[in-house]
DNA sequence: TGACTGCATCGGTAAAAACCGATTAAACGT
DNA sequence: ACGTTTAATCGGTTTTTACCGATGCAGTCA
């Protein structure tokens, strides 16, 4: 758990992880042009993030792919939410939420 | 963004973390006998917390009191949703639990 | 087959983090 | 006022992380 949080307590790891959340999918060197960084250290970034499973890797001709593992995130997330200790005053938050979204009347008030 | 997650990177705040949510409040004393690591060391982990927001503190005699900040381990929650990109995939299942969890119909198809 | 591309890996340096024991300082009880 | 308790801070060492340029190695294309 502290290992998954540590591959997202990098900028340069967080801005990965945003450019493949809105993309789909990206090779290695898509990161290296929109970054301040040399490509090997992106590459070390990236085998970080790979390692802890929050994106995953594919092999594309002499492109390497990759992609974001979202559900790992989510675990994260739910790791996180479960350390605070999701309660009964999380869960109404949450149903308000969707109520408003669904224009849902009865999870309003 | 990345600060908060690098203060949750390391097994033994998240170990700080975990005890105070169970437990409301917590001296700074009461981490140190029940960790592995110098009483300097505990107090260097609790600056980290505390410069972060993650936790608080209250001098209280000779002792410092330190409590759990929920609201900003929830916007370090949400923030860690959003970079997935929550999008109507996850709404829906969000708005199945809350309709499950108040018995509302319409949530529930 | 030989040049080229795209990336991972290597070797090394600089900076940051983790950790400790010792010291300091505030609040307390006597 | 004095000794005690509690915890922050200091000085220093070791380990880890971040970063770079150079090198190596597939896969591709002429």
């Amino acid at each position: 758990m502290a290992e998954g949080f540590k591959a997202l307590s990098h900028p340069s790891r967080l801005e990965i992880i945003r450019k493949l959340a809105g993309q789909d999918h990206c090779c290695a060197g898509d990161f290296c042009c929109c970054m301040p960084i040399a490509q090997s250290t992106v590459s070390q970034h990236l085998e970080m993030l790979k390692s802890v499973g929050i994106i995953e890797w594919k092999a594309q001709g002499t492109k390497s792919i990759y992609t974001l593992n979202r559900e790992r995130l989510n675990e994260l997330v739910a790791a996180l939410q479960q350390l605070v200790g999701e309660d009964a005053g999380a869960v109404s938050t949450l149903s308000a939420v969707a109520g408003e979204l669904q224009g849902n009347k009865k999870a309003r008030s």
